[in-house]
DNA sequence: CTTGAACCTATAGCGACTGTAGAGAGTAGA
DNA sequence: TCTACTCTCTACAGTCGCTATAGGTTCAAG
């Protein structure tokens, strides 16, 4: 019942679609799975899991390098904690400079949004923030760099 | 002075580097300057006004079609605001959907490494909460829609 | 006149997918 | 059994927003 899922259906219970299945096997992400006769690819439940770890970890904005870590660490999950740890450590980091980031540029969005009302774009307050980085008042020193 | 400058010294002024000023020109998000009669770009101060206004909103997340249609507007500064504030609009919301999810994430991770101090990988809370989409509480369900 | 920096075009690569074409496999009804 | 239809297969191109490289040309200083 469990045993023996195509591909299709592995994709519905992960909430993952099908090709990027394919690309995870692909890439040595997941194991390529036993074929039927006629070729096509066989599940067992062991596969959803993974892929719903793999795409939960994805909406949380880990990086496939860093869920490629965290895979090697469940399985093997006698060892310490300590690879973890630091894996955890390094993403920590890196969703608080995100969450910084984000957090200043939410305030500039807001008071764009509350500038502008139905006025004409020669007036609009998005446009003339946009146009002139002096009026944003980022607490962040540096070059914001979305990026990451 | 300002008229016929180097593609080099505009990205200087507009904080932006010289390949992405020519992929801008190649897709059509800045008009072809003119050239030298040793076909080099020359630029005056209105393109690096362009640049700047491009390279904030892409800090700001913007992708590339929204800031596309956001210079349509400035081109045309006599029609209203609407469109502006619409897709300044959809920013925030992505900004701050972004945020919620990843504030969620940074609670599961300090948990994470608090708790993960020299014990085994099979009790780690981060692995456990990837693994497991209905621990997390993220209130966002969807898809981000606008950028990044 | 020579050197070296800055510029040119064209192309490939990145991450993380998504979409397509054209073929084969599996299934349900007549 | 035949047909019709859906699902899956491989292989490869395209997406976004750049960045990097190769191999050549132009410009400005000494």
């Amino acid at each position: 019942m469990t045993d023996g899922m195509t591909i299709g259906r592995v994709a519905k219970a992960a909430d993952c679609n099908i090709q990027t299945i394919r690309y995870y096997e692909q890439i040595g992400l997941i194991p390529a799975p036993r074929r039927s006769s006629g070729n096509q690819r066989l599940y067992d439940a062991s596969a959803v899991r993974r892929l719903a770890f793999i795409r939960h970890a994805r909406e949380l904005g880990f990086p496939l390098s860093a869920i490629r870590d965290l895979i090697s660490l469940v399985d093997h999950p006698a060892q310490s904690c300590e690879a973890a740890d630091r894996i955890a450590t390094a993403q920590l980091h890196a969703v608080e400079g995100r969450i910084r980031r984000l957090t200043a540029l939410r305030g500039e969005l807001e008071r764009m949004v509350e500038e502008c009302k139905g006025g004409r774009v020669a007036d609009c307050r998005v446009i003339e923030v946009l146009s002139d980085h002096s009026l944003c008042e980022t607490p962040d020193h540096g070059a914001p760099a979305l990026a990451e």
